[in-house]
DNA sequence: GTTGTCGGTTCATTATTCGAACCATTGGTT
DNA sequence: AACCAATGGTTCGAATAATGAACCGACAAC
């Protein structure tokens, strides 16, 4: 690994539960030399990619991932067109909905919208974490994803979130292969006790998944009713965002199916 | 310089002009030997930060700089909190609101709200680079400015954008002292023909200025009393994003002073 | 067929990074 | 007050990784 890499490795240690750390805990999360890190932070620091801030002079973020991220949406405009969708997705359905993108090992969700139609609503973060086998954004990315991807992450330690996450490999590979017939696939409290959750791909250029759009809502509403609404919008916003950041979904892809 | 700053800096040849570019370009842009761009562009290609697409193989930025951009506004909303504030401040302006900051030796603007009001308004592209001497955000970010950085920044090159462009640097010193002591700078047509821009800073944690909040409106619009209406709201609103974003303004900021 | 450009690759030279050990401060414990 | 265990930051010889001139094959223009 080259110390560009090295560098931005470091940048992968945030998350949310971590938006400061200071420059031991970096040198342990990353397994580095202390003097090694002190430099590539520093570097890091000079470019505005990280900023140094109150007297315990931890680390978070800087300005210039900001600059860099509006550039990336003036290029592919994946956050602003999502959360237009999003917005109607919401609207339609009446439940939260949400997008995600993989990067690396890693399915995070970047942005969301809630409908005010209920007083109850399932509550995101952005930059949220995202199980690829508690959720529905991660079962409809594995639905699509590489077979070598899948194996490494049914191989993978499989946590336990709730009473209700599957973990068995075989089963999980039941629901992506339905997922996969469907064009949609859920989680029914596997993440977070209480949410169902329904999701299908978003695909590239390439006609590779790069993440999913979502819609959860509260175990107790979910009717049949529901269940099939949500699916028929899902799958019609997910394909039109496809569409708009300039993707194409596989041949393989359940394009006809009404709810 | 080291292996990290300059892969970084390999980064900021990204802008609104230039969203793609092939190895050569970034060669020849940077100054760099082949060899080298090609093994740093491949690093940061692997960690996301820039990807490759189409036949000509040209680079643009990845999926990465998102993620981050979301945990950056997990720690400081500057681009959320900006939003609420833009979409006010254009209502009841009526005209156009933007936000930009200073990276190094450039002003971005991130992020801008238009007001219905009105059927002509000023357009903005988010991610667009502003001159200092030109705008009314760089003179504002200017007057409270680091001396060494406002020498630096007169000292330059600066450019003729239109014929109102002001490049005197003694009169461009008269301005910074004039907004220093009201709180708000202002550019007539010097960045565009046409345009009145006026434009208050943002302070850090450190009372030093990040960028600034700005209302660019028709110059045919301009009356006495626009005017002063745009200054009382700008003002406020400057002190607002300041204030929510957990920094403050120094103490030879004029705070009092309405309109 | 020649010439110029493109993205990508090679490999000996060389400059940069690495990391154990070391400082200076701070905050808590005895 | 003395002590200890943290913290962020620094040093310098040894080891490693970055460098860049030259090269490759592909494509396009003339």
């Amino acid at each position: 690994m080259g110390t560009v890499s090295k560098a931005l490795s470091l940048l992968s240690l945030f998350n949310h539960g971590r938006l400061e750390i200071g420059l031991s805990d970096i040198t342990r999360l990353s397994g580095m030399n202390k003097a090694t890190v002190y430099r590539l932070m520093s570097e890091l620091q000079a470019q505005g990619f990280v900023e140094q801030i109150g007297n315990d002079r931890a680390y978070r973020l800087g300005p210039e991932v900001l600059r860099l991220a509006a550039l990336r949406e003036a290029t592919v405009p994946l956050l602003s067109v999502s959360q237009d969708i999003l917005r109607y997705l919401c609207e339609s359905t009446g439940e939260t909905a949400h997008m995600s993108i993989v990067q690396g090992r890693q399915l995070n969700t970047l942005t969301h919208a809630y409908s005010p139609q209920h007083g109850t609503r399932v509550t995101m973060d952005d930059a949220e974490i995202l199980s690829f086998h508690g959720t529905g954004s991660g079962l409809a990315f594995l639905s699509f994803a590489e077979d070598g991807f899948v194996d490494d992450i049914l191989a993978g330690p499989l946590a336990v979130h709730t009473p209700q996450t599957q973990t068995d490999p075989q089963k999980l590979r039941a629901a992506l292969a339905q997922a996969r017939a469907l064009g949609i696939a859920e989680s029914i409290g596997g993440f977070e006790a209480d949410v169902h959750s329904h999701a299908a791909p978003i695909f590239g250029p390439d006609q590779r998944p790069i993440g999913a759009l979502a819609v959860a809502a509260p175990m107790s509403r979910m009717t049949v009713d529901l269940k099939s609404r949500i699916r028929r919008e899902l799958k019609a916003a997910a394909l039109d965002l496809t569409q708009r950041i300039g993707g194409f979904c596989p041949p393989d892809y359940p394009q006809e199916q009404a709810a």
